[in-house]
DNA sequence: CGAGCGCTTGATTGAGTTCAAAAATCGTGG
DNA sequence: CCACGATTTTTGAACTCAATCAAGCGCTCG
């Protein structure tokens, strides 16, 4: 996979050669280290972060000081707090980075006047968000309704990638199970096979 | 509340008498049953169904047979499966009435000839997205991390009108406990006052 | 090479489930 | 308006899945 942010836009946006270079005009790049902060819960998310090279993730913390991962974003995806940007409410939300990372930050002036120059991707703007959706129910269902080995199957499906490039206890705090669980579940599996 | 859609249409639409007029016109309301069926697992979701009067839910039912409830909605309110509507994917969901209801049909051609007309509607539509976006992370995010009695007191405090229109047993599968242990927290709780 | 982090394993605890049955409430027809 | 059956809620007891607490192992990176 093309990961970079221009193939992308290439991809999604349809612009001519000179709308293109005017887009990316004053567009940032981003170096980010391998445990920085893009976000942290209090502030108020400004931006989407687009995933040139790296791995981020977002999580919050519940008030027994429990970490619990929303989302990781590789190469090609983003990450952002929707709520926040939005309703320009402060976030709950943190993100940082899992590897050392280039990160496109896309401020709401930058999104307006892609929107503004090409239908196709507000379009595509609007499906990422239907996309969303359809994520964050599908978790909620499985949360509701599957074991902690159902989910982890799940994930190692869905993601693998993901999955070959994180501490085990970051699967757990997504799967919403503790780290000993989560090595409980995968003895389990290989007795099983 | 006034829970019209005419209403509804005049506040997020901002339409001429004509347009207005000829919008509506086509729309059908129709009159749904108590425990009638407005979509089923397997089916593609053709509409946003506007609850103008009553009360709809939207559940799954998971692979031992047990009903999750994913979302209410009671006048003013929209329900549907987006991700069945817009990918046009078979839907996991049913939504059926909890009551006998009054119902407006809002199909695809429609939603089109209103976001032609209306600038503003399209951004209401995409508040929503936004809206259903941080209810479902919110929704996460407590059953990652809150207990069976904290997701119950954030229920009551947040949709205190649907929790006296349900059975308990209703909100018990909405937080994703069984009937038994609703009840045991809700004795617990009066205790404690 | 040692300190720290991540993973595993064991023992114990606990929140919530399951199964069963009684008590309360609701709805409907007479 | 009452009565009866059905549904919902409550309660109890046993059980289960996952959490917690604690200890040990292995790797790596500083």
């Amino acid at each position: 996979m093309n990961s970079d942010f221009k193939t992308y836009l290439n991809l999604n946006a349809n612009l001519s050669e000179q709308q293109y270079s005017e887009t990316i005009k004053g567009l940032q790049i981003k170096n980010i280290k391998k445990g920085e902060f893009l976000l942290r819960s209090g502030e108020i998310c400004m931006y989407i972060f687009f995933v040139n090279k790296g791995l981020l993730r977002s999580y919050t913390i519940d008030k027994s000081g429990k970490e619990h991962i929303i989302q990781f974003a590789s190469e090609g995806w983003m990450i952002t707090d929707r709520s926040s940007s939005f309703f320009n409410e402060s976030s709950d939300l943190y993100i940082d980075a899992i590897e050392d990372s280039e990160v496109y930050f896309l401020d709401e002036s930058f999104l307006q006047k892609l929107s503004c120059l090409s239908p196709e991707f507000i379009k595509n703007n609007t499906q990422a968000l239907h996309n969303h959706i359809r994520n964050l129910q599908d978790r909620v269902n499985m949360l509701l309704g599957a074991t902690a080995e159902e989910r982890y199957l799940k994930f190692i499906k869905m993601y693998p990638n993901i999955l070959a490039r994180i501490p085990q206890w970051m699967v757990a705090s997504y799967l919403g199970i503790t780290p000993e669980s989560l090595s409980r579940v995968r003895k389990q599996l290989t007795k099983k096979s």
